[in-house]
This record gives C-alpha cells, structure tokens and sequence, in this order.
DNA sequence: CGGTGTGAATGCTTTCACAGCC
DNA sequence: GGCTGTGAAAGCATTCACACCG
C-alpha cells in the first residue's frame, strides 16, 4: 500500500461515513461531488490509491466502495464490520468535567469501531458523584488501568493548565492516540497521533474564515 | 489585504492560542517552532502576510504579534479585547442531548469574544427539564429568536438523522457559521461557514492516523 | 552574531483532459 | 453515452538559503 496523503486520508475517512448513510446500490463520483462539495476528480484519485478496480464505467458500488476504504484505512464501517474484522478500540476519557462527564454517555459511539471503558479525574469527588457504564478512577490510576485495560485513545477534557502535563502522562502510560478538547497546542512526540477538537478554537477558525471572507 | 491561505489561516489561529499563554516579553521563530511542531521559516511566512514589519533581528514582541494577528484574522485575543475592540458574537446551541447540554455551560467560552445566548431543541420536554443562563427555545421558535437576536453562530448538536434539515432552518434564519458536532457532512451554501468536529469523524481520523502510520 | 523577511526552488495536491471500458 | 482511471499540467504550500538589519 502507498503511502496516503493527509488531506487524501481525511476526505476517505468522510467519505466512508457518507457512504454509510447512502442507501443507493451504486454511485458515481459526480454524485458524490454533490454530496461532499470535493471535486468529482479529487474523488477519483482519492479512491484509485485503492486497490480497487470496481468502479469501470458503471459508477462505484456503494457497499463494496466503503468495504475497500475502511480495509484500506484500518477503520471499520459500523460495529457489526468492527466485530467482523476483529477491530475494536478501547478509549477513556480524561477529566470528568461539564464535556468529559457528557461524553461519559457511550451512546456516542454507538455503532462504531470505539468503546469507552475507562473516566478519569484528578479530583476523587467528581468520580464519586458521577455515575457510567463503566468504572471511573482518581487520576492516581491512569498508570495502572491503561496499560492493564490495554486502552489505546484517550480523550482529553481537562482544563487548559493541566491539559499538557495530563498528555504527557498519558503518553507514558502507552496511549497511541489523543482526541484534544482542550485549546492547548500538545507538544509530545510524533508517534502519538492527537486530533484537536476544541470549542473554542473551533469558533475562531470560523470567525477568522468569515472575517477574511 | 492580500489573501490568507486556509493553512495558514488556522495557524495564526492556533499561533494567536499560544501567544496568550506565554509569558516572556519577546519571542523568536525558533522557539515558536519548539511550541507549535511547525518549522521556523513556515511562521515567518505566516506573520510576514501580516502587515508588521515589528520582528526584525530580535524576535516577535509576544503582546504585539498577537495583537497583530488578531487584528488581521478579525478574532479577540480574550474578553477585555473583545469588549476594547467591539468584537463580540452570539451563538446558538441547537439540539440539548447530552453534549449540547454540556455546552450550555458558558464557562467554555469564558474570556473569549463568543457567549452562548439561546438553546434550542425539537422536544419542548428537553428545553423544559434543563436551565442555563439563557433562555431555552423550543426549535420552532427558532425562525423568530436568531434574527432578533442578531445570532450569529450556531452549535449543531443534534442527532445526526436531524443535522441536515436543521442546518438548512439555521442558514435560513440567517446564521453565519456553523460548528458541527455531528458525523455528517453538510451541504450548504459556500456563503456559510462551518467547522466539522464529530467526536466519531475525530476517532476514524486518529485510528486511520495510526493505521497507517 | 542571532534573527527576520523573502525570492527562488522544491515538493505536494488538485485539476485537466482524454484513452479505455461497459 | 456516460463513467472511471490516470498521466500531464497547473496551482499551492513549504522549505531553503541568504541579504539585510540591530
């Protein structure tokens, strides 16, 4: 498999979630510059790094098309191909704050490759009070759980003054991926991937595009 | 104004973030590539798109570049240059389960230009049963409440099968920019902006991230 | 010196355009 | 006829390398 490029690599992982959703039996990729907004040709070539030669003539079929993504990405469709595939990954989330204690819900990953097995907190109260699916622990902990859990994501929703010294440890404790709610840029090693999600800068990069026009 | 590419954009952004944590007076380009992993002649380029000719042979003056990004991106560095500037936008949250209800909470936004000033939500039981700082709408007032507002910005956390339509009633009552937190793709206008941050499209980003290495 | 600002060069991505296929 | 797959071309973004400045 040749390497895929990042911009390349995010559009499949969209794609194949919009593929879930279409309830057609083909499509074609000018169908899908209509529902993604990416150009018809950028499609093409996205895909054709593939391996997959269905698509001749006829448009791609739905099904087959988002099998070939999700094999060639490492991710699963829903959870029944996560079961299938043997793919499942287990996360915990990190500060059990207003947005961690609401993530806590597992409904949001529901129907996916990712399970949260784990809430921790620095402050012993807030696991008490809080209530999940799952067990919830002093930060105290996170050295033993992980590595015993065998966890491989973390998301992060601690305050901005912790959030770098909370990555940090959890990079010890063998997290290879960190969702990032806090606004903090981490600074940690390139084999841990993160993928930054916070509010706020998610609100001034639209304020900034709209600003700019 | 010449044009800001859309990397570069989000770099200045993120730059602007990083800039108000620091505490030393001045601050070089090399030092910033230590704190944000971009290389230091990519942040010069950055900043000398920006009319500010202030860095030369010393380094940046940390309070002065952030003023001089923030300026340019049409962003507030924090509350107090908010209010100095006049720079303050409305945003709605549309769709109180469990994460927009952790939204509600205004302490996210604290210190930034954005303040939360409606929710909203199809099920009159949800606006009911939850309090905020500000007013809970049922959805069908929405057409009313946003333009006398003057709301600017909407959260869309609603169930991803409402997403789209609700994306289209907002566009409709005049909405600028949307921050999404659900898994689908919406198909908008180009006049309106919007910042896709699923916490599931994240998840695939960062597990297809590290399958491939 | 140590550091910026910036043309020139390199390296990526996207778009174009068309042969080949159903 | 309509659509994919793909070299070639165009368009962007990043990195290099160095003149210039305090």
């Amino acid at each position: 498999m040749k390497k895929i490029s990042e911009p390349s690599r995010k559009r499949l992982v969209e794609l194949s979630q919009i593929l879930s959703a279409v309830k057609d039996e083909r499509i074609t990729s000018v169908q899908l510059e209509a529902l993604t907004g990416w150009s018809s040709a950028s499609i093409r070539k996205d895909i054709s790094q593939l391996d997959y030669a269905g698509g001749v003539s006829n448009g791609y079929k739905v099904k087959e098309l988002n099998a070939v993504i999700c094999q060639a990405l490492g991710i699963a469709q829903d959870e029944s191909d996560s079961k299938a595939r043997g793919i499942s990954h287990k996360c915990c989330i990190v500060g059990l704050g207003k947005l961690g204690a609401a993530l806590l819900e597992n409904s949001i990953f529901f129907d996916t490759a990712f399970s949260v097995t784990a809430g921790f907190d620095a402050n012993v109260n807030r696991t008490e009070i809080l209530s999940a699916s799952f067990p919830l622990y002093p930060a105290s902990r996170m050295n033993q759980i992980i590595p015993e859990e065998k966890i491989e994501y973390a998301i992060l929703t601690v305050s901005n003054e912790t959030a770098q010294s909370m990555a940090e440890r959890l990079v010890e404790c063998g997290i290879k991926g960190i969702v990032n709610y806090t606004s903090v840029k981490l600074i940690l090693p390139k084999s841990v991937a993160v993928e930054n999600v916070s509010p706020v800068t998610a609100m001034n990069n639209l304020s900034a595009k709209i600003s700019l026009g």
